[in-house]
DNA sequence: CACAAGATTGACT
DNA sequence: GTCAATCTTGTGT
């Protein structure tokens, strides 16, 4: 693996920490978008109701079951693509989604593939749209595609975790990571 | 084969 | 605050 990922190898709630701050881009056709995360929730395996892979592999969450630094993309709702950094152990699925950050770079090419101009990346769906991606990536390389991550290793400031969004079980785990407002 | 639920968003009241 | 859109996936018959 990308010696730059090493933090994905923690378990996710850890690795999601070192994700706040952290640049998630993609180049595609040419086009480059850049994101800084600044919202991300963990999932795990067996051991989380919440998960994807709670029940064991199927062909959807395959990803989740390979090594760090893989990325794991799936359609909710049927509308919105979002997009998982898969951490832990290979065998061992764990993930973590990124839920939110604000785009800085590519700005013009997010803007048109948002429709508009603000609220680029500030959810799951929203981020996904804003970097172009679909299923097609569904299980790709981070840094060794057209998807890429930096900045796991950069000190960040402070941070809030909460309850994950959206979910129906395991709702007492705090593993949603929000960066304060102040680092931005 | 049928069907219910979903890691969301955006428009509308 | 409320609610429809939209369709894949997973599970059960």
């Amino acid at each position: 693996m990308d010696r730059a990922l090493g933090p994905l190898e923690q378990e996710s709630p850890e690795a999601a920490v070192s994700l706040l701050g952290a640049l998630v881009g993609t180049t595609i056709d040419g086009a480059t978008v850049t994101i800084r995360l600044n919202e991300v929730e963990a999932y795990r395996g067996r051991d989380d109701p919440a998960s994807h892979a709670h029940r064991g592999p199927t062909r959807r969450n395959q990803p989740m079951f390979g090594p760090p630094g893989t990325i794991y993309i799936y359609l909710s709702y049927g509308i919105h693509w979002c997009m998982n950094v898969v951490t832990g152990k290979e065998g061992d699925p764990q993930g973590i989604l990124l839920r939110g950050g604000t785009v800085v770079d590519g700005a013009a090419i997010a803007e048109k593939r948002r429709d508009r101009p603000d609220h680029l990346a500030d959810g799951p769906g929203k981020l996904g749209q804003a970097l172009g991606i679909n299923g097609d990536l569904s299980g790709v390389r981070l840094n060794e595609g057209p998807v890429t991550l930096s900045g796991l290793d950069t000190i960040h400031g402070a941070y809030t975790a909460t309850a994950r969004i959206g979910i129906s079980q395991a709702k007492d785990r705090l593993w949603r990571f929000v960066a304060n407002t102040s680092v931005r």
